[in-house]
DNA sequence: CTGAAAGCGCTAACAA
DNA sequence: TTGTTAGCGCTTTCAG
């Protein structure tokens, strides 16, 4: 990191509060109330705006208040009150998802989920955390009293492990792929059969040998790979696995490595996010190796950028925005007790011009 | 949100702790003091692995609070020690820039905070503002009491009122762009620089009437201008501004406008950002122009899709990973006390096929 | 309508 | 080495 160190400006002394007195440090309710002559427990009342305060009273605290900048200190009040107004947001790296934090789908999600819960109210504390360093990640966010509840970006390979935290704990909704009888809350897309909707576009359009880019065990990736060789295998075609990870750096390479050793046995690939799409589609041009004509491709997810790509991407749409609402809901609605249901989203094709 | 409800599968009771016994609630250090019969000080010590306890009570303890699940109340413990442990990040949406916690950059740069704040052994709490709907955005979130010190992504419109909170308050730095004499300790890239060298790569290539694609508003985006502006003048060229926006939605839009309308008037254009240069490289294309023989392009920030556009974009490069390192470095020093300088960071010329 | 008092769950002197 | 005690700053009964 080689930057330039600037000094800063000259700091001004504060400006002397009123007059020249020795500046009042308000910064406890109590100070208030000393200041403004009656007791901590109406001062607490009046910012509250609660009922039951003389409104003369209540206008002359809160003018104090802002007069000096104070605010409620919010640990000890979240404290007092049990609540803490704080939904925890995890994402874990599991498998091979090493700093995949950056994942333009998951941080897609995460800027919808912060906009939700700001809107309720809700403030967001994220943690990135490595299952495999520290076992118990799940359990030591919900015990640590920090968070009111618990959302879940991505399985990962922790499937048995959520479902453990979700026994005893209600407050919690997670991100991923359905599986028949599973115990804890999960919104998503419905991947096999986003699976499905790939195959039969690729084989529609005359392909009979697929590809599959992307890394079986994440278990929304095994689900969308399911789905499109149980179509192949009912037309006719085939689905073969050629291992991608997702982590930035290995994925562009693992591409290139694919296309060019076996490039030729395939007519066609279903990528299994719109990242390794565009990575292929790269790969692909350069090798001379036109799309659609020779090679069909298909991605997951549409992201912006599947629109930007020339020949523009043809993919598997996830609602990113539907699917953050629906958490949040999901989420405050199990926080008030209700037992929800999970939710799985349906997935959409977009044709656009790589198959 | 058409989706499919999903029942939840059968919630098994929880095994019963030991034989038969009803099932004892262990939740606060108090509780763990009586199991173990000792105090909730001596508790308190042993979790902390604190010093001066014996060697076996403390293994005692610490296996009585692994079986039982046990963990420390963080609202409590941090409010006793008057520290948090929680490092404020906060993303001002200004000026035009709604929904654009999205950005891709922001995004990259809060993913890589998130890492470093992870590796410090903090946690990170997130918070998007409209500062037009909240005035009181940051002096709200620096005195709520809940965070330690405060990374602000973006100064957006909102320079003065960051600097006025930088009175009286250390432990903040802000990502953004940095004025001569600022009070507020920033790190951020040369902008002014990296129009610079955008400008003479163009000039260099033979342009001499520039567009300039982006919002001024912005005082990042104003820097780039200025710095390519500066270079124009000296050199016998022109810079244009065409406002350009960034939500998601309007930029696409306003940059096929720009395009259609004065796509003949300029033989370069210079976009704010790779994601505006990604917008326009589509339309010069769709349009049958040429890059770069027509129009050269140029990006900046050299966002990962930089290198996977066709033909590859030309961009200046910022150096997310060190500026988010240095942004916590600075914030650790500062929350120690020291009163640190701003850090500028030297952008770079990445050379590719569209200039 | 307001004050006094009792904690929320934990930590850190200060004693023992 | 451990127990006791006094709060962190706030909210909320319960009296008045």
């Amino acid at each position: 990191m080689l930057g330039t160190a600037v000094a800063p400006g000259l700091r001004p002394d504060m400006a002397a509060d009123e007059e020249n007195a020795p500046a009042a440090p308000v910064r406890t309710i109590t100070d208030l109330a000393r200041l403004a002559g009656v007791s901590a427990g109406t001062v607490s009342r009046a910012l509250a705006g609660n009922s039951l305060v003389n409104d003369q009273t209540r206008e002359r605290i809160q003018a104090l208040a802002r007069e000096h900048g104070f605010r409620l200190n919010q640990m000890a009040s979240r404290l007092r009150r049990q609540k803490t107004g704080v939904i925890g947001v995890v994402i874990p790296l599991g498998h091979d998802r090493r700093q995949q934090i950056s994942d333009t789908f998951f941080m897609t999600l995460l800027g919808f989920l912060a906009d939700e819960l700001t809107e309720k109210g809700y403030d967001l504390m994220l943690r990135r955390v490595i299952p495999d360093r520290d076992k118990d990640w799940l359990d030591r966010f919900i015990g640590s009293g920090m968070v009111d509840g618990v959302l879940v970006i991505g399985q990962s390979d922790q499937f048995e492990r959520i479902e453990e935290a979700a026994d005893g704990y209600l407050p919690m909704v997670v991100w991923g792929n359905h599986q028949e009888g599973q115990r804890h809350c999960v919104v998503g897309t419905d991947n096999r059969l986003g699976g499905k909707l790939a195959a039969e576009r690729l084989i529609a359009g005359g392909a009979r040998r697929i590809a599959f880019l992307g890394d079986t065990a994440a278990i929304e990736f095994a689900a969308r790979h399911a789905g499109a060789a149980e179509v192949a295998a009912r037309l006719g075609a085939t689905v073969e696995v050629l291992p991608t990870h997702l982590a930035p750096d290995s994925s562009a390479a693992e591409v290139a490595d694919h296309v060019a050793v076996r490039g030729q046995d395939f007519d066609a690939i279903f990528a299994a996010s719109d990242a390794i799409a565009v990575y292929a589609l790269r790969e692909l041009g350069k090798r001379g190796i036109r799309v659609p004509d020779q090679v069909r491709l298909i991605g997951f997810d549409d992201l912006p950028i599947a629109a930007q790509t020339v020949p523009a991407l043809t993919t598997i749409r996830q609602d990113i925005l539907g699917g953050a609402k629906a958490m949040v809901d999901l989420l405050l609605r199990r926080l008030a007790g209700e037992e929800t249901e999970s939710l799985v989203l349906p997935p959409r094709l977009i044709l656009r011009d790589t198959a």
